[in-house]
DNA sequence: GAATACCGTCTTGTATACAAGATGGCATTC
DNA sequence: GAATGCCATCTTGTATACAAGACGGTATTC
């Protein structure tokens, strides 16, 4: 058991009952932590093999992956985990964009504030009480934008949304492993839950696509060497 | 070319190869035209037989539905189509409204106007060559909104918005069989491509809030009435 | 007559068998 | 030696078989 338990996985409150469920997961989970790599070729066979499953589960965990942008098949050749596509990545930046400015917007309408409570408990904290792992910061983040658009009751729109961030969760932990990014999240996740609090909506439109763009921006510096980096940060 | 040729079908360019496809469309259809109801209950056997395939091909085409939130399954106990779920419906809406007021957005911050051309040959129309059939209209109403947020070039925005619109298809169907909302969608596409090019990015957003408004609200008032009309409506 | 326990049927979840064809290695030929 | 054609193997797509349990009807009991 790694000492991040579900830093990768899905939330995890549902019993993983059936083994279509379990494969997904754990598929889910070694593409995140690297152990499948970009790019990379594998079986239905293999994974049943793996996983001592057979052939239809695995099948249809793949299926899940593949209509969710993770793997892809080849007719009669073989699947593959998804490559980076760095284009990709930036349009869903852009979504979570237009999705939070949304939320925010809603946010400062008028919502009881005490939705936000749990957020301010982590994120407008005395300096010396931060994290300062970067998977651990990585997670919050993670957390705080899909938590704001939760707060709405949009249940839809969080739904979307958590599947975009999730989709970047794999880019999203390459940037954090350097470390940079761990302060300035908390100024700003800070400066934007004081400014929807204020109900100041213009404001905290405009801190949240600046929080946003600067992530997007890290990401466009990402090389594949951070990603053979962080590969083996994983399996050391 | 025909006149309304895949009204409530998938946007159909790829071959039908495989059975799990023609299955999933031939289910949507079914959905779609009411021939399977909300609420109705069925088994994975039944459509078997039904489709004169197996069961596998028709899990896989039920699991992605359900993904998409057309059925749901209850374990060990057969499934149905998803009942009309209205809160979900508004929540869509606004889903909708946040993705295409970004794109309207990116819209009018400078991308070659020629994008825009098809839309307004079809928009920007005399009103003596405009469509009058509801069903039709529905058609290219669903059309426009998909290009406003395809022409900016983000396909993963894209992908996402045509998902939702296709989810909410089904109510906005039975809105337009009334007939009320036909004119007012000629006027007010119109306006909106104006106002885009002429690149007034407030008014525009104000423009087009409004419009997906008027038809969240129509959503509104829909009835099962409505919904038992509309289905004698399409098996006459 | 009403309630309850039992049992057969039917359901999905999973494993396995079969089919069609893509792929790559190897032998053959020029 | 290089190119080409063939064949065994391996792949996914599909069909079928099997397993565990949910559901409803029926018989039994009070």
């Amino acid at each position: 058991m790694p000492t991040l338990p579900r830093l990768a996985g899905d939330s995890g409150r549902a019993r993983p009952v059936n083994l279509t469920e379990r494969i997904y997961r754990q598929l889910k989970d070694e593409i995140f932590n690297f152990r499948l790599l970009p790019g990379e070729r594998f079986t239905e066979s293999e994974i049943a093999s793996r996983t001592g499953a057979s052939r239809t589960p695995v099948r249809e965990a793949l299926t899940r992956l593949q209509r969710e942008g993770f793997v892809s098949v080849v007719f009669r050749s073989g699947w593959q985990v998804s490559p980076f596509e760095f284009a990709q990545f930036e349009q869903l930046y852009d979504v979570r964009i237009a999705l939070e400015l949304a939320a925010v917007a809603k946010l400062c309408a008028g919502v009881p504030v005490v939705q936000l409570d749990a957020l301010a408990a982590t994120w407008l904290v005395d300096p010396s009480d931060r994290l300062t792992d970067g998977p651990g910061v990585c997670f919050l983040d993670e957390q705080f934008h899909e938590h704001l658009v939760e707060a709405t009751g949009n249940l839809e729109m969080a739904r979307i949304h958590r599947d975009v961030s999730e989709r970047l969760r794999i880019v999203r932990r390459l940037d954090f492993i350097q470390g940079f990014r761990i302060q300035a999240t908390y100024e700003e996740h800070g400066a934007i839950l004081q400014a929807i609090r204020a109900q100041q909506a213009d404001r905290a439109q405009a801190l949240l696509r600046l929080h946003i763009e600067e992530s997007k921006a890290e990401v466009r510096k990402i090389t594949l060497h951070s990603l053979h980096q962080a590969r083996s940060t994983q399996q050391g």
